[in-house]
DNA sequence: TAAATAAGTTAGGTAAGCCTAACATTTTTT
DNA sequence: AAAAAATGTTAGGCTTACCTAACTTATTTA
C-alpha cells in the first residue's frame, strides 16, 4: 500500500518533474542544489520515493520520474500554480514571495479551498498566466492525492 | 535568546490561549485532548513552553501563559482570524474546512500574504465577523513573529 | 479515611528529515 | 591511462514531535 505522501517528498516530486522539463537527465546533485540540501540527504529522500515506486534510479545514474510519480508531480505543480496565481493576481503579492508561500501552503491546504481559488480565478477579470489551465486543473485535483 | 516558535508549540499557545479564555484553569488533559496527542506528548511540549518563557507551571499544577507567551499566542489566534475569514467570506470555504485550513496554513504564509488578506477584506464589500478587527490585527503582526 | 479513579510525569522508543564525515564510483582533465 | 575532480552512497548522529508503558501524585467517592 503506497503511503501519503510527505510535504517533503511533494517537494522532491515537483523538482524532479521541473528539472526534467529543463534538462536532458537529472542527477542527485541536481535535487540537492535546487531544494537546498546535501547529497546525503538527497539520495536518502530518493530511496523513499523509490519504494514508492514514484522514481526510477540505478546506483550512481540519474533520476526520472515514474508514471505514477510524474501523475503525483503534476498534481503538486498544479496546486503550486494555481495558489501562486491566485496570490498574485488577487492579493497582489510580489511574485517571489507568492512562489515561497505556494511552496509551503499546497502541501496543507484542503480541495475546498483549493476549488474556491479555481473558482474566484474563473469568475473574476484577472489577468490569468497563459499557461494556467484551470478546467485542467481542477479535473487533476478531483483525483485523491 | 528565544528560538522561533514551531508549527506545533504555536498549536499549544493558540490552545492554551482559547482554553483560558473559557475555564477556569487549564490543565495537560485539557490540552492534550484539545490537540488529540497524549498526556506525555502535552507535558513534555509544554517544558519547552516553559524553557522558553512562554508559559507557567508548577508540577501537577495547572498551566498558564505568560505576557511574553499570550503576546505570541494572540498574534497566531489573529492570523488564524484573518485567514479563516478570508477562506470563508471571500472563497466561501465552509466554517469548519476554512477553520482546519487556518490552522495549518497561518504557520506558514508570510506577512505579505496576510497583509493581502487584510488588504482584501478591507476593501472588499464582505460581510466581516464583528470580532475581527482588522486594524488591530495589522498592528500586531507588525511586530516580529 | 481508604480505595478507586483521574491526572501528570518519566523513561524509553519510533519516524521523518535533515546533517557531517568517510568512502566508493564515475567523469574529466592533463 | 593516471591523477584529479565531481558525483553518489553509507554510516552514524541530531532534533522534533509524537507514542506506549509504568509509575507517581492528586482528587474523588464509597
Amino acid at each position: 500500500m503506497s503511503k501519503a505522501l510527505t510535504p517533503s517528498t511533494q517537494d522532491y516530486l515537483e523538482v524532479i518533474l521541473q528539472l526534467s522539463e529543463n534538462n536532458h537527465s537529472t542527477r542527485i546533485t541536481d535535487i540537492a542544489n535546487a531544494l537546498n540540501i546535501t547529497k546525503a540527504s538527497a539520495t536518502q529522500a530518493i530511496d523513499t520515493l523509490i519504494n514508492e515506486k514514484m522514481v526510477l534510479k540505478e546506483k550512481y545514474g540519474p533520476v526520472s520520474l515514474t508514471k505514477k510519480g510524474e501523475l503525483a508531480a503534476l498534481k503538486v505543480k498544479k496546486m503550486h500554480k494555481i495558489i501562486r496565481e491566485f496570490l498574485v493576481t488577487v492579493l497582489q503579492v510580489d511574485a517571489d514571495i507568492a512562489n515561497k508561500d505556494a511552496c509551503l501552503i499546497e502541501h496543507v491546504i484542503s480541495p475546498q479551498t483549493i476549488a474556491g481559488m479555481i473558482a474566484f480565478l474563473e469568475k473574476g477579470n484577472y489577468q490569468i498566466s497563459s499557461d494556467l489551465n484551470l478546467k485542467k486543473a481542477a479535473e487533476l485535483l478531483k483525483s485523491d492525492l
